[in-house]
DNA sequence: GCGACAG
DNA sequence: ATCTTGTCGC
């Protein structure tokens, strides 16, 4: 796929004021509203349509100073394409500023597919985030694509009921905190919507297994970005395109590590 | 100064 | 994220 608004890809060599700053431009040029074509609903692991959206999960594995990002892409509940790109890394991992150290290589991994996914699915959070600009935004603004960020720990806002111990399939709305910036038409107060936590399984043999922190990247609502994660969830906690992904970066890793 | 944070 | 053996349990 190809980068439709590559002025927003994220620089090496820039300050932290100017990360920041082009992170609110990032998350004033998004849309926390769905807009795209498929039906939500298509969206399943089991579907054998033939015409069913194409969905891209994006993960990576670190080594040294560089990083495999890897990308698998699912028709329904088969995997279509897998691409992984190895690629060095400028800067360290900084809460708030993840995009920039790994956003980078993974703009490279999704300029090798072949396949134009209608969605795409990241390890991070999407407007979870200071400035309403995570991972999963800051890469769905710059190739226009729907995007959806999935984290398994929370960076700001609070959820409007207690977490723990939920039972599979229960919700809960992540509302923006003091932490986060209102950007461009994009306000935060107490009232406002950023994200869900989601609770995807629940063992009767563990005690606790932590939810996932969904959040819209961009072109979608938090509402249908859950939804659509519900219908990617399969036999484990991680929605089938990231947790294939996660494993397909280990096995690039592991061999490029030979 | 306190809080405190994706991968 | 990454470094790592065994081990508890379905």
């Amino acid at each position: 796929m190809r980068q439709v608004h590559p002025e927003f890809a994220p620089r090496p060599g820039l300050s932290r004021g100017e990360m920041e700053s082009l992170q609110a431009d990032v998350a004033a040029a998004a849309t926390f509203e769905d807009d795209f074509d498929f039906d939500p609903a298509s969206v399943s692991l089991d579907s054998p349509a033939v015409d069913a959206p194409l969905v891209a999960g994006i993960d990576q594995a670190f080594l040294d100073d560089v990083a495999v990002s890897a990308v698998v892409v699912f028709r329904g509940g088969t995997v279509v394409e897998r691409t992984a790109a190895v690629s060095p890394l400028d800067l360290p991992y900084v809460p708030g500023l993840l995009s920039f150290r790994e956003g980078g290589p993974i703009i490279d991994a999704l300029e090798s597919l072949d396949s134009d996914p209608d969605l795409l699915v990241f390890d991070g959070s999407g407007r979870i985030h200071f400035r309403q600009a995570g991972l999963a935004t800051h890469m769905g603004v710059v190739f226009d694509t729907p995007s959806i960020g999935v984290a398994k720990s929370l960076l700001c806002g609070t959820p409007k009921t207690d977490t723990d111990g939920r039972p599979e399939g229960w919700q809960t709305p992540i509302v923006a905190n003091r932490s986060v910036d209102s950007v461009g038409d994009h306000e935060a107060t107490s009232e406002t919507v950023i994200g869900y936590a989601y609770q995807s399984r629940q063992y009767d043999s563990r005690p606790i297994v932590n939810p996932l922190y969904v959040s819209p990247g961009h072109r979608l609502s938090a509402e249908t970005a859950v939804e659509l994660i519900a219908n990617l969830s399969g036999d484990y906690k991680l929605p089938e395109p990231t947790r294939q992904a996660d494993a397909y970066a280990d096995e690039a890793k592991a061999s490029y590590r030979t």
